[in-house]
DNA sequence: CCAATTTGTTACTGATTGGTCCGAAATTCG
DNA sequence: CGAATTTCGGACCAATCAGTAACAAATTGG
């Protein structure tokens, strides 16, 4: 009874996400958005709400997508400095391979929003929280099999940070060998 | 001959860094530093010129001031561990202690605008290098007197992602327990 | 085929953006 | 004191900001 809308919404929020990746919240404007997207501005409201919504929105699509490969990433057999060190190595290659500069979503946003908005704030903060579970699931499951709980976590909090450091240090530009050298000393710290 | 300003050029620069460390480049306007300084548009464009240059001039203040500052702090006796240990937990202490939650300027300006701007990006970069060297001299002049020169730009490199990182934890609102716990794990790994 | 309903599009809103112009106030040197 | 010079302050600029209102096109159910 109603006229289908003639975009996927999912793949409209990807492009919605990709926008705000690249160029941040206030670097965004909404004809940024409408260029990404291909829709127009009413388009966009009836779907999302507001802008904040719209990032908000966006931050989700990247937990439940970019976050998610990256856990795959994770997701192989060998000892936990070699699982690591699979991991670390990706996001090296990928910057260098495609030029990718955007960085992780998730640290940009704890940079440049999470301190204005609360809400992001939040969601900066669980899917923080969800990684750094993640990273302690792969210490236990894996040699050697850590079992001290401090431990693990010791060692869970220092790959999060090393993680988000590499990242901000491909941002600001460092060169291969730097940037290798970084990732080597953080898996061998596992 | 001519009428003196009525201000200091460094205290209105002092709070124009203020303002972007806090907000960002895009997320401060013009309003928001007539404010800070308290000084007017006209007078404000004469003597930095327009808003970029107010940044990157804000971005050289901050390395001659703060920078300056955390380096001093690493000029202590002790090992290198426990010079290093000295280093992270103060930026810890003051975030817990002043609430202060705008992070590394270095580190935000990497994220919101290094990628924007390739004045701010070789800045950033040079400064950051600036940063790492220092890390290798107190690695060089404290015991355990590191003397091979890849190990020693290794661990500088796992320094310099692990405070980053740490900074960004910070602004991610961890608890105090996990920045201690990451801070730990990063010196421990020197 | 027509009415109901939701889509996409155009035009517009008031507010704010970074930046400029120009006159008035103030200070120093002659 | 007076002329030169510089700072200061408000008005002003076009452009852009996020967001809205109103209208036209399209599709489905009756």
């Amino acid at each position: 009874m109603a006229r289908p809308r003639t975009f996927a919404p999912d793949a409209a929020l990807a492009r919605i996400k990709d926008a705000f990746w690249e160029k941040g919240y206030e670097g965004t404007s909404m004809q940024d958005i409408e260029a990404a997207t291909g829709l127009k501005k009413q388009s966009l409201y009836r779907l999302f709400g507001d802008k904040r919504q719209m990032y908000l929105a966006a931050l989700r699509h990247y937990e439940e997508n970019e976050i998610r490969k990256a856990a795959e990433l994770l997701e192989t057999p060998g000892t936990a400095k070699e699982r690591f060190a699979g991991f670390f190595g990706h996001f090296i290659d990928d910057a260098l391979k495609t030029g990718d500069r955007r960085g992780c979503f998730l640290c940009n946003a704890a940079v440049d929003q999470a301190q204005v908005d609360k809400e992001t704030l939040r969601q900066v903060h669980r899917i923080m929280e969800q990684v750094a579970r993640l990273f302690e699931r792969v210490l236990a499951t894996s040699k050697p099999y850590d079992t001290d709980a401090e431990l693990t976590t010791k060692k869970a909090a220092h790959l999060m940070a090393s993680y988000l450091g590499l990242r901000v240090l491909i941002k600001a530009g460092w060169p291969e060998d730097y940037l290798r050298l970084s990732a080597r000393a953080a898996v061998e710290a596992v």
